[in-house]
DNA sequence: CGGGCTAGCTGCGAG
DNA sequence: CTCGCAGTTAGCCCG
């Protein structure tokens, strides 16, 4: 237990020290933005961070329930009313989130010490590049486009060429794809269409699809192009590609 | 100061409980599944909840770096290793999470009564409610579509009918409309139309849109309607609705 | 359980 | 700054 008074000033000391600070206790909590919420009384663990992120977290979900990311943070001990304020707030948008506290339980600012970055493996963009490494398995003669198209960079996940000439774009999705992954492959279709004045098709790439995406996709004259991929091991993956080419158009 | 052996029985003594478990400590963590990643030695926060929600907190961002929803949990004490590992799994998908703490800060599990909701407003839902209302103020003689549509309920935001008896599907965004949201109504429209052969109008309600979406949508044939709205008050939101209507066709 | 979608999305990267 | 998009998206709701 840690009285109100008491905590006003170690909150801010904590804060700005960029420790990570832990505050549980009974309280109330007021959002108001992009959206507005409130939080009757309960009790929760208010997290404040190094960057200056705030975060009410409950006791479930993962995310937390009130949040603020960049915030601009104000402590006051409210004698009159026995209950202490602790309000996040910036501009641009306009917000703010009020958490009342009528008691406190814990509070702690800890001093963590973490130079460390994750490494992650398997994302679209690693996939991407290792499918532009070889396109061969998907058709006979399929290679990245060389010519210059006027295409934000980062926007189509591959631009290819087939024998023929025709520009393929290729769209790479890492999990089921869906309607929303057809109507972003269509949109990319139509729009290369009307720059290059030539045939240009467009190839779904994903492990599966839905049924209604499919149909869609199939609506829209695009191609579904099955394939599995190992996220342990990026030869084996490329290997599994391989593997895969008997039976690419399976759905 | 919490010694390896003694955190293993309080882990398992607090999760059990379903108390909000808080430790702090030097550890690495590996994850596999869905992707793969590795997160080297560095002082973290690991935060189990009641729903049995796992996550690893570095000192920035309001996500967790590693997280799993309703994870099975086990906990080990490695002598030979000296280290503590807590292990997150679940199958379907199959994933785990393993962190490995050389050493514990801070450990306590926190009993957290918390029987509140939020109370959120200004949700795209509650706006569709409110506008669904009437529809007059978009354009005369609007009005909510009566006849029967094998269109799965909550998919379309409003389905309404002119003057002219044309059905019109209206998407409403609750913030600036994206190229993905011109490509969701463009889809409802062509789905429309391919059941009822008749006109459809597609409408976008939104309170902005950018560049490029609005050339999109003036391609698909689209119509938009700015508006705004506010949060505060379900009447007032209304009022600012019709307040509008003048300049709806600013863009 | 899968499908479809919103989210106060967050976070990232390019122009 | 805005735009566009991925995300181990999460969380919700409906068939």
């Amino acid at each position: 237990m840690v009285s109100l008074s008491e905590a006003e000033p170690l909150i801010k000391r904590a804060v700005s020290a960029n420790e990570m600070l832990v505050v549980i206790g009974n309280c109330y909590v007021e959002y108001f933005g992009r959206a507005a919420s409130k939080l009757l009384n309960g009790k929760r663990m208010l997290l404040i961070k190094a960057d200056k992120s705030f975060a009410i977290h409950q006791n479930k979900y993962l995310r937390p329930i009130n949040y603020m990311m960049n915030a601009d943070i104000t402590v006051k001990f409210n004698a009159a009313n026995e209950c202490l304020e602790v309000i996040a707030s910036k501009r641009n948008p306009k917000e703010t989130i009020k958490v009342t506290f009528n008691s406190i339980d814990f509070l702690q600012g800890f001093k963590l010490d973490d130079f460390q970055d994750i490494r992650l493996f398997g994302s679209e963009d690693e996939l991407s590049a290792q499918l532009l490494d070889d396109l061969s398995f998907i058709e006979n003669g399929l290679k990245p486009y060389k010519g210059e198209i006027p295409f934000r960079k980062g926007v189509v996940d591959i631009l290819a060429e087939d024998e023929k000439g025709n520009i393929v774009v290729i769209e790479v999705k890492r999990r089921k794809a869906t309607l929303d992954a057809v109507s972003q492959l269509h949109r990319y279709k139509e729009q290369l269409s009307k720059i290059k004045h030539k045939n240009v098709r467009g190839l779904l790439l994903a492990p599966e699809i839905t049924v209604n995406a499919m149909k869609m996709l199939e609506d829209y004259g695009l191609e579904f192009f099955k394939f599995d991929f190992e996220i342990s091991n990026p030869k084996a993956r490329i290997k599994g590609l391989q593997r895969k080419q008997r039976t690419l158009f399976e759905v």
